[in-house]
DNA sequence: GGACAGGTGCGGT
DNA sequence: ACCGCACCTGTC
């Protein structure tokens, strides 16, 4: 994979595991827009760009180009992460790899990662990204055309419950209002500094944020490659190819200590193949 | 109309 | 510490 600066855009070149689509289909972020040419406008906090690809280069471009550097991941070697997976694993475990080796795991927004998460709870996707457009769309300051910044934790913590409902939030407008009052007051400060279990009990003190949205704000907001989210789609996967028979608490902690640095980018793997089998059939 | 998908909070033990 | 139930809304 060879990068390249310009003045408005990062080029990527020979990018065989920087596949766009499965990157952005798969659950991390709720904050993109196909275009008809098949390309992508992808919002985070107050930034947005736009992201192509073709054959084998792929072309963002936007102001703010060390974020979205850094978005993206582009210092790491998903080659060689996909490999060490691949090296550990049985023939299901490569095909899973093979089929996902695209994907990376995007460095996002903190705060933008936490609401969207906590929406996201007993939640299906395409209503997840409805209700993150709208909550921006009213609460965010627009920063283009009909695109809008993730409102900030203030508008968040301010905004009358109705807001809330009108979104489309359900249940989870009182989780977010509180959760933003709580971070504003200094909830999450030095989260930084602490260790995986340290930094996940602080965040599961905030309301609406248990253990899954909790490692799912680790792994796309922290840089926590060992951490593990488990929803519904992880489970079927886990009984599906593991012999062992863990309760469903403690398959997180298990599938995390089994692939060790790279067990998030395993579990995006096996996320975004149990839904491709889903929607083709049974592909192996 | 009614079942279903989908994590967390809460009340009971 | 662990279990079972309620929760909001779009879709079939």
């Amino acid at each position: 994979m060879r990068i390249l600066h310009t003045n408005d855009s990062i080029v990527i070149e020979d990018c065989r595991y920087f596949d766009v689509q499965a990157t952005l289909s798969c659950g991390q972020l709720f904050r993109y827009h196909q275009l008809t040419d098949n390309s992508y406008v992808v919002l985070s906090a107050d930034k947005m760009c736009h992201i192509s690809h073709n054959q084998d280069t792929v072309t963002i471009t936007g102001s703010d180009r060390e974020y979205w550097h850094r978005y993206f991941d582009l210092d790491t070697n998903y080659e060689h992460k996909c490999n060490v997976l691949m090296q550990q694993g049985d023939d299901n475990i490569q095909h899973i790899c093979q089929v996902g080796k695209g994907i990376r795991i995007l460095n996002q927004d903190l705060e933008e990662t936490i609401i969207s998460f906590i929406i996201s709870a007993n939640n299906m996707i395409p209503r997840i990204k409805n209700t993150v457009a709208k909550l921006s769309a009213t609460l965010g300051t627009p920063i283009a055309d009909g695109y809008y910044a993730f409102p900030t934790m203030q508008a968040l913590a301010d905004a009358d419950i109705e807001v809330y409902n009108n979104a489309g939030c359900g249940f989870r407008g009182k989780y977010i209002k509180s959760s933003a009052n709580m971070i504003l007051n200094g909830a999450i400060d030095g989260i930084d500094t602490l260790d995986n279990d340290n930094a996940r009990q602080l965040l599961t003190k905030l309301v609406g944020v248990g253990p899954k949205v909790a490692n799912c704000i680790l792994l796309f907001a922290l840089s926590r490659g060992d951490v593990v989210p488990v929803d519904t789609w992880i489970k079927k996967v886990y009984h599906k190819y593991y012999e062992a028979q863990h309760k469903d608490r403690d398959i997180s902690q298990y599938l995390s200590q089994l692939w060790g640095q790279n067990a998030g980018l395993m579990q995006q793997y096996m996320f975004y193949f149990e839904r491709s089998v889903d929607k083709l059939g049974n592909i192996l």
